[in-house]
DNA sequence: CTATCGATTAACCAAGTGGTTAATTGACAC
DNA sequence: GTGTCAATTAACCACTTGGTTAATCGATAG
């Protein structure tokens, strides 16, 4: 399986995991090297460099060697992609707030004090 | 590992495979039954049930018992924070993309016929 | 009651992932 | 040259993932 992923699917899987976001928003805050990356973390070097690899295979940071440190930088632009095919489902989820917000002020019309069986599920439109 | 994953990882990974996203793509367009889902792929049905089952994990469809059938709706609630996470690095790609814009300019301006050694790499823009 | 249909569960498999420790490479400082 | 530091590679491990086939479950049609 996983052949030859497509960019997108690669570009989610290396942000599908909270220690490399976690060093992308580092990076955002400007270029480190890999020894400064792995710092705040409580795992291994090898681990760090792995993770590092995965970033650059989906093309999210570029390393630069200088001297025996290896400078790392963000490259933002495969967030773009990730970012503009979420986009296309805005409508949705701002269905959903409208949905919410419909729910909330009903509920809040009606005051009375029904003890409420659950959580508040927001109801469908359905035509 | 991936114990109790937080809920972005949860999304993006949910978000790194392409059957997957096809399914919300297909359900963007409104609700429809797993045998609808997966009669474009050329997989089990069994593989299509894993999919959906990842997708609802991650809070990204519901489904519903209609008689014998389950009938399954987007909620993109979810792409509303994955994109909102993305949403801080626009910056980023954005600078890239003048970065970008200014190399073209400048390649432009002096149009000299130098055949060029390779790709055109971005200029940085190093302070 | 039996057959069938939509869908899921069970059991399995190959490959990938995130981590480890130990060994290796390359550049600098004595 | 020797030692050391930054980082990577190698080898391994447990667990997950995406897929399979076979078996099961629930609802409907005959």
């Amino acid at each position: 399986m996983a052949h030859t992923q497509d960019m997108l699917s690669i570009t989610f899987a290396a942000l599908a995991d909270p220690t490399r976001r976690a060093i992308l928003t580092r990076l955002a805050r400007g270029e480190a090297t890999v020894g400064e990356l792995g710092e705040p973390f409580d795992i291994s070097a090898p681990a760090i460099s792995k993770h590092l690899r995965v970033l650059e295979g989906a093309g999210l940071i570029e390393r630069e060697v200088d001297a025996r440190w290896r400078i790392c930088r963000l490259r933002a632009e495969p967030m773009h992609d990730a970012h503009d095919w979420l986009e296309a489902y805005r409508r949705h989820w701002e269905d959903s707030l409208d949905r919410l917000v419909e729910f909330v002020e009903q509920t809040h019309r009606a005051e009375a004090k029904k003890p409420g069986s659950g959580a508040p599920r927001v109801p469908r439109k359905k035509p």
